[in-house]
DNA sequence: ACATTTTTCGACGATTTATCGGATTATTGC
DNA sequence: GCAATAATCCGATAAATCGTCGAAAAATGT
């Protein structure tokens, strides 16, 4: 990626293309393990972790159950991952920067900013219906958490409020939508709005196409914001 | 209160006055206890387990800490909740109802669906600032949670939404916004945004003051609301 | 005061988390 | 290839926490 060789800049487009580069390579836990097996083991405990959390929910599931579901012993998990929170703080990293690297793929042929916030709010509900284990965990239990403040995830969880907001300045900018008002507000909104609708999907499947209903909760509220009449 | 006795109704008003009715006063835990000596017991244990859910998260809390916290034995505790769960799970009930009580009170004598649905969403920010260990607890632990759905709990938070459609639908009839928009959208954006400002507020104390701030982004929601321009 | 019911608690068993030393497997240097 | 070394894995077991039970203490009714 050329842009990360240059210095930074003032430049708004190189900017934005910095701040995806940035939130798509948020260093991952630093796997130090040197054998091929060790990462097909760390990937089998990820994933294993994946499906018996979203089945039983973190506080209720057993760290046995996790490894005997990866084939592996209590012991081998526990040179993996300190303790179980550790485990569970850190399986949404990496879903995390996949789909801001998704994201990025997707945005490259978009310069205007209501069309990429368009896109990145309508792909975050549509990532979480097609990884709705990952999902269940993740909005369900961990985003909320009083711990995530705590570690390493609170850095990519920053990040997503930080893209909305970035585009929000950019449109007001561009007279996409009046520049005086709070844009940390309009991104409460629509972060809001947004995860509203997928928290409620998982729980309780409605609406029955999310995909659909993200798109018609986000194009209202960019209509409505882009139709407010400037602050006064 | 009179309206308890009187028969279902289709008149407006009076469905107002029952749904309040009904969802300030979903019957607690039935504590069966027979002395008074227990029922003092009882809230110990809340309000111990309230302080330390809110110190150190529900799932890093320890039973034997809340039963020392609560001056009572962990045996003690056993008699009263079957399980920190069950324990857990019951603490919001009791808040929630006291919630829902206040605003009864506080929305008496305002008849307004926008008034109303005003003052619902800025109490609720409130009320969240005012007991901010219960909404620690509450918003960052429990109400999200898989689980809420397999339990009592569940109706209180639904109860939550419910009143919100009740008043956009009142709205819609009065001619405070249009009758076309899809109300459960609408609905989702307030409650999406607030429960947003809230869980900021509690996690990293932004906005400073929760108050101000969940006026201002009410009003500015309910102000574009009413002026979106009718579905076409 | 005594019998009965309710509440409390210490002792203990069960479950789950976490550690450790050595066995097993892979990699490196020659 | 083959030892030497490092990395990985696991059984046995310690540590922490959850949860149960029966008996003691307190409250209640007569």
């Amino acid at each position: 990626m050329s842009e990360a060789d240059l210095p930074p800049s003032s430049d708004p487009a190189s900017d934005w293309e910095s701040l995806l580069n940035t939130i798509a390579h948020r260093p991952k836990r630093a796997s130090e393990r040197k054998q091929d097996r060790s990462k097909r083991t760390e990937q089998q405990i990820l994933s294993a972790a994946l499906r018996v959390f979203a089945r039983d929910g973190i506080s209720r599931s057993r760290i046995a159950d996790i490894a005997a579901e990866a084939g592996i012993s209590t012991s081998t998990l526990y040179e993996y991952y300190k303790s179980k929170e550790d485990l569970a703080y850190d399986l949404p990293r990496n879903h995390l920067a996949d789909f801001f690297e998704e994201y990025r793929h997707a945005v490259a042929d978009k310069s205007g900013a209501r069309e990429r916030l368009t896109l990145y709010l309508t792909m975050t509900a549509d990532f979480a219906r097609e990884h709705a284990e990952w999902a269940r965990v993740f909005y369900l239990e961990i985003w909320p958490s009083v711990f995530v403040s705590e570690t390493e995830l609170r850095h990519s969880v920053d990040d997503f409020a930080r893209v909305v907001l970035f585009l929000l300045r950019q449109g007001a900018r561009d007279g996409d939508w009046p520049a005086g008002a709070d844009q940390f507000q309009t991104a409460a909104i629509l972060l809001g709005a947004v995860n509203q609708v997928i928290i409620t999907w998982l729980l309780y499947r409605r609406p029955r196409n999310l995909t659909k209903a993200s798109i018609g909760i986000v194009e209202r509220m960019l209509e409505m914001i882009s139709s407010e009449r400037p602050a006064g």
